[in-house]
DNA sequence: TAATTTATGTCACCTCATGACAGATGACAA
DNA sequence: TTGTCATCTGTCATGAGGTGACATAAATTA
C-alpha cells in the first residue's frame, strides 16, 4: 500500500471523527462542512472528493455495517431457511463489530448516538436500510425458490427489517446491550411466528381461508 | 370561510399541483424552488412560506394519508387486541382515500408514484413513519397494558410497520391494487404469526428457552 | 531526473433556506 | 364608504450545501 493510499485512507477517518465530534458537541444542523474541513486542515472542496454530503460522513459507520451484514448474509450455507439464515448474519455481524479495534468500534458507536438523536440522520439510515431491502428480497426469494415479485419474501425481509431496527434503536448503549437485545428480539420472534413461516408452501395464493 | 383563507387553500393546492407536476416529469432533483413558484405565479419566498422545504411539498400528501391513519386508529374501540387495531385503521385509511374527491386523489397517487422513483423523498417518507412510530407504541403498550419500553410493542409496531410498507410499496398502481394489496398482506400475516402474538403474556422475560 | 498520474486548493456558480423590512390586500368596525 | 388593523406577499440580503473547471502540488512510474 503506497504513501498516497496511506494518506487518503488517513484523511477519510480524520473527517470522520472530526465530523462525528464535532455533530455530538455542536449538533448536526449546527455544524457546518467548513468547520469539519478546517479542523482536519484541508479545502470543504475536498471534504467533497470524499463524501457525496454531509449526512454521507455521518452515516459511513452505519453504512459499513450494513455492508458487514450483507457480506455475512452471503456467507450463510444455502441449507439455512431464510429467516435463519438473516438472523445468523445479524449475529455474525454484531460479532465482526465487537471483534473491530476499539477505534472503529467507537467510531462506530458514536455515529449510533449521533442518528438516534438526530430526525434527519435516522431518515437517512432507513434509506440506507431500503436500499439493501430489494437484495435482500431477492436473496430470500432466491433462497425459498419463489419469485422475487412474490408477497413472502418481502413479507420475511420486512419482518426481519423490523427486528433489526429494534436491535439498532438499543445499540446506544454499546455493542454488549446490543448483542443482548438481538438474543432477546430473535426469541420473542421465535415466540410469535409459526413454524416454517418463512418458506413457501404449496397453497401460495390467498383466497380460500376467508 | 373568508376570501383570505380560501385565497390560501387555493394557492396551497396550486403549489402542491405545480410542484408534483414538475417533479414527475423533470424529476424532483432538477426542478427548483423557483420553477415550482413562476408555475404558481408567487414569489419563492412566497413557497417557504407555504412548505417549509422542498421535501415538505411532495410529501404533503403522504403526510396528510398517516394522519389520516393516526386518527382511524384512534377510532378503533378499546376491545380489540392491539393487531386487529392496527390493520383495521389501516383498512379505514385505505377506505378514506378511495372515498375523497378525484383531485385529492390524484394527487395521493402522484405523490406516491414520485416518491416510488425518488430516494431522497423515500427517506423523508420514512422519516414521517418513524415520528408516529413512537406514539404508535404508546399507543399499543396502553392496549396490551404493559408499558411503553417494553419488547412487545415495539415488536408489534415494528411488524406492522412492515406490512404497512409493503401496501404502500404496492400503491403505484392505483387505490384499488393497494386494498386487494392489503388484504393479502393481512392475510399472509395471519397464516406466518401464532394467534395471540400481540398479546403480553404472563412470562415476558425471555430467559429459558436457551 | 523527467513524465505521468492523482489529490488538493482556489474560484465561480447554483440551489435551498431564512431573516428583515416594506408594500399590498383582505378583514372589520365606525 | 372609509379608515384602521392584521396578515399575506415581494424584495433584498445572507449563509450553508453542493458541483464544475482549472491550476498546482504531490506521489508514482520510468
Amino acid at each position: 500500500m503506497g504513501l498516497r493510499e496511506r494518506k487518503k485512507v488517513q484523511t477519510r477517518n480524520a473527517l470522520i471523527d472530526a465530523a462525528l465530534e464535532l455533530f455530538l458537541t455542536r449538533g448536526y444542523e449546527a455544524t457546518t462542512i467548513d468547520q469539519i474541513a478546517a479542523r482536519v486542515d484541508v479545502s470543504p472542496r475536498t471534504f467533497f472528493r470524499y463524501f457525496s454530503s454531509k449526512e454521507d460522513v455521518a452515516l459511513s459507520a452505519p453504512a459499513d455495517s450494513q455492508d458487514i451484514f450483507l457480506a455475512a448474509l452471503a456467507a450463510r450455507p444455502e441449507t439455512e431457511s431464510p429467516y435463519t439464515a438473516l438472523s445468523q448474519a445479524m449475529r455474525t455481524m454484531v460479532a465482526t463489530l465487537r471483534g473491530k479495534e476499539p477505534e472503529d468500534a467507537a467510531r462506530f458507536m458514536k455515529a449510533r448516538q449521533l442518528v438516534e438523536e438526530t430526525p434527519a440522520l435516522l431518515a437517512g439510515q432507513m434509506r440506507l436500510l431500503m436500499e439493501n431491502e430489494q437484495r435482500l428480497v431477492a436473496e430470500v426469494a432466491r433462497r425459498q425458490g419463489t419469485d422475487s415479485g412474490d408477497l413472502l419474501p418481502q413479507f420475511v425481509v420486512s419482518v426481519f427489517t423490523g427486528l433489526g431496527m429494534i436491535c439498532y434503536h438499543s445499540g446506544t448503549q454499546g455493542l454488549d446491550v446490543m448483542a443482548e437485545r438481538l438474543d432477546d428480539v430473535l426469541t420473542l420472534a421465535d415466540r410469535s411466528l409459526r413454524p416454517g413461516w418463512d418458506l413457501a408452501t404449496a397453497d401460495t395464493s390467498p383466497s380460500a381461508t376467508d
